[in-house]
DNA sequence: AATGAATGAGAATTCATTCAT
DNA sequence: CATGAATGAATTCTCATTCAT
C-alpha cells in the first residue's frame, strides 16, 4: 500500500544512494562513522567537512569524491537507517510478534523492547535523524508522510486484531493510532534525543505498557 | 524543594537580559519579531543576521548594538517565554484550576487547553526553544533541570490531591509524573514542532484526556 | 631658527587645536583623561570611542561634538604635551640650567633629572606619542623634523659652550649631537615605553651621566 | 643561568609554527612576504587580511587555511627572526668574534657591523617586531624576559673577558650591561624604526664605538 | 582512488560617525 | 551642550567545494 512518490526529490536521491551503496571501502566506512558521531553531537550544520575528514583520517577531497556534497553524505547516513527502521521492521517484526496468541500487553512489551534496542544501537543516527527533521522543511515534508505511510497500515492492522480479540477498546482505529503514535514518539524522543539516556530497563517498559493499557485513572 | 541555581551562567545572563529589555525601541521590537520568525522557520544557525536586519528594515549594526551577539539575541527571545511558561503558570494557573472540586478529567482538560493556547500563541518561540535545546548541550544541561525543578513539584502536588480523592491510581507519584510528562511532552512536540499543526480542537483534547485516564485497554 | 612649515597639514591642525583649547568643560577633561589612559595602554587604533565614552561617563556623541573625529582627539592630547616638551623647555629650562658656571656632568645630571620627571609625570602621553609616531608615517614625517628643529640648535649651543670650556671633546658638534640624542632617546624609550618602568632614582642617573662623559673604556 | 620557560603559551605556539613552516608553498611564501611588508609599513592592526590577500594574489581564505588566524600569521613572521636574532647570534657569532685576541674597540666594531647588517637585511621584520612588542602586553611580557635571558649572560661574559684584559672599567658588570644595552637599543631603534634609515656606513659605526669606549668628556 | 592546496561566497562582529531629540 | 539610537562600510574568519597532481 506504499504510495508512489515520484515527485519527491529527496526520496529519489535516497533511491540512488541505495543502488550505489554496495561495496564501501574502509575509508568510506570510517567517514560515515565519524560523520554520524559528529552530526549526532553537534548537528549537521555545525559540523565542518574538514573536521570529519580530519577525524576520519582522510583528505577533505576524499569525502567529496565519494559523496559529492555534504548533504548527500547526510542522506547516505539516513537511508540505511530508514530502510531498517520501517520496511524490514514492518513485515518481519510484526509477523514475528503476532504469530502466537500473544496478549496485547505482551505485544506492546515486546514491541517496545525490540524498537528500544534498535534505537539504542543506532542512537546517534536516530538523533541525527530527528534533529535534521525538525530543522529542514524539505526533509520533514517528505519523510513524515513516508513514515506515516509505512507505519500507519501496520499499526492499524495490529489494533484491529486486538480490538477483535476484545483487548482494545472499541474506538475508531485512527484515534487509537494517534494516541499510540504520540505516546511512542514522546517516549523515544524524550529519552534518546532530549535526555540522551543510554539505558532502558524492563521495569520502565512495564510502566509505560501498563499506562498505555490502563491509563492512570482509578477504576471504581 | 526548588534547588538554588545561583551557579548558572546562562540563567544569570538571562536575568541581565530581562532588565535591559524593558524599554524597547520600535526597531528593537521589529528585530525580535523577525528573529523569532526566522529562527522558528529555519533554525538559529541557519539564519543570518544579515537576513534578520534586512527583513526588519534596520542596519546589521543595529542588531549588534542592542544585543551584542547573535547568541544574545536568541536568549533575549527565549527568556520571557521561559519566564511565562513556568513560574507564572505554576502558581497562578494551578491554583486557579484546583480551587473548585474539579474532577481529574476536567482538570486535565482545562490544563491542556490552557497550555495549548499558550503554545499556539507562542508557537514560533516554542519551536525556537525546542530546536535550540536539542542542539546546544549547554542550553540543555541548564534548562532541562530548571524546567524539571519548576514543573515537578507542582505536578506532584496535583497528583497527590487526586490520589487522595481516589481518582488516580495508587502508584508511586514519581512513576505517574514520568508517564504524564512523557505524554504531554510527546503531544506538544509532535503537534507544534514536528507536524507544525496550527490548530487543536476540543475533540482532540477529549481524546487525549480519555486516553490518559483510561488507557486503551478494554475493561473486562 | 625655527623653519616655517606652512605646508604641514598636521601642524596646521595642531595650531587650530591650540586656539580652541581654552576653556574645557568637566566632561571634556574627563574624556581627555580617559583617552590618554586608554591610548597609552592599548594604542590609539585598538581603543574604541565607545569605550572612551563609557569610561568617561559621557555619550558617544559628546566626544564627536567636541573633537569632531577620533584623530582630532588624539591630536588634542598630543599638542599640549608637545608644546611643553620643547618650546617652553628649550628657552626656559636651558637658560635656567646654564646660568651658573655649572660643570658638564652637573648639567647632564640636572637635565636628565628634569626631563625624567616631566616624562614620568606625563608617561602615558609619552607612550601614546611614541607609539603613534612609530606607526603613522604622516606623524613621523612631520614631527621628527619638527622635534629636531626644536631640539637641535639648543643642544648645539650647549655643546658649544662646554667645548669652549674644555669639558667636551673637540669633535664636530653634529657628531656629538647624534650620539647624545641616540643615548637620551634610547634611555627614555627603553625605560618609559618598552619596560614601562615607573621610577628612576638618582643613582641610575649618575651611572648614565658617568657613561656619557667617560665611556666604558679603561684609561691607560 | 637561562631560566626554563616551559610555561610560556606564546613561545609554545611559536614552536608549533616553526615545525609547520618547513615546506612552504609558493603562495605561502608570497603571503608572508607581503604580510611582512605591510605590517612593517602600517602596523599589524592597521593591515587588513583582505589587502594582504590581494597583494599576494591569493584568496583571503588561503591565508586562513594556512595560518588559522591573523595573529598566527604575525607569529609566523616573528618566530624565525627571533630564533636567528639571539640563539644563533649568541653562540656562533660571539665565539667567532672572540677567538683572536681582538681589542675591545675592534670587538664592538665588528659586533655592531654584524648586527647592523642583520637588521638591515631584516629591517621590515624588525619593525614589525618592535611595533608589536610596544603594543601587545602579552608579547612584551613574554619576549622581553626571553630576550634578556638570551642576551644578558653572553654580554656579561664578553664584558668580563675585557675587564680582565684591562680594557673595560672596573664597574659592576650589571651596570655596564645596562648602559650598553640601552645604547645599542637606542641606536638600532632610532635608526631602523623611528628614522627608517636604510644605510649605515663604517664611519658612523666608528663614531658610536668611540663614544661607547671614551664617552664625550674631555680628558684632562 | 586519494590528496590537500586553493577558492570565494558568505558569516558574525566592530566601530567611527551622524543626526533627530 | 548632551544624548544615544542608528548606520554601513570594513574586518576577521568559516566552510563547502573544486581541481591539478
Amino acid at each position: 500500500m506504499v504510495t508512489e512518490m515520484g515527485n519527491s526529490n529527496l526520496l529519489n536521491k535516497m533511491a540512488e544512494i541505495i543502488q550505489k551503496s554496495d561495496n564501501q571501502t574502509a575509508k568510506q566506512k570510517k567517514i560515515m562513522e565519524v560523520a554520524i558521531s559528529l552530526f549526532a553531537e553537534k548537528g549537521y550544520s555545525n559540523t565542518a567537512t574538514a573536521e570529519i575528514a580530519k577525524l576520519a583520517g582522510v583528505a577533505e577531497g576524499t569525502i567529496f569524491k565519494h559523496y559529492g556534497t555534504k548533504e548527500n553524505l547526510l542522506l547516505s547516513i539516513m537511508v540505511p537507517f530508514l530502510k531498517e527502521l520501517f520496511p524490514s521492521m514492518a513485515d518481519e517484526l510484526f509477523e514475528e510478534l503476532m504469530t502466537d496468541n500473544i496478549s496485547f500487553e505482551e505485544f506492546l512489551r515486546k514491541f517496545l523492547k525490540n524498537r528500544t534496542h534498535f534505537l539504542l544501537d543506532n542512537q546517534e543516527i536516530f538523533q541525527v535523524f530527528i534533529k535534521e527533521m525538525i530543522y529542514k522543511e524539505e526533509l520533514k515534508n517528505e519523510l513524515v508522510p513516508y513514515i506515516f505511510e509505512q507505519a500507519s497500515p501496520r499499526l492499524g492492522k495490529v489494533i484491529d486484531v486486538f480490538q477483535k480479540r476484545g483487548e482494545v477498546i472499541d474506538l475508531p482505529i485512527s484515534q487509537i493510532k494517534n494516541v499510540l503514535a504520540t505516546t511512542f514518539f514522546g517516549f523515544f524522543i524524550s529519552r534518546f534525543v532530549l535526555l540522551n539516556l543510554q539505558l532502558l530497563n524492563d521495569e520502565e517498559i512495564d510502566h509505560i505498557v501498563h499506562f498505555i493499557v490502563n491509563g492512570i485513572g482509578k477504576r471504581s
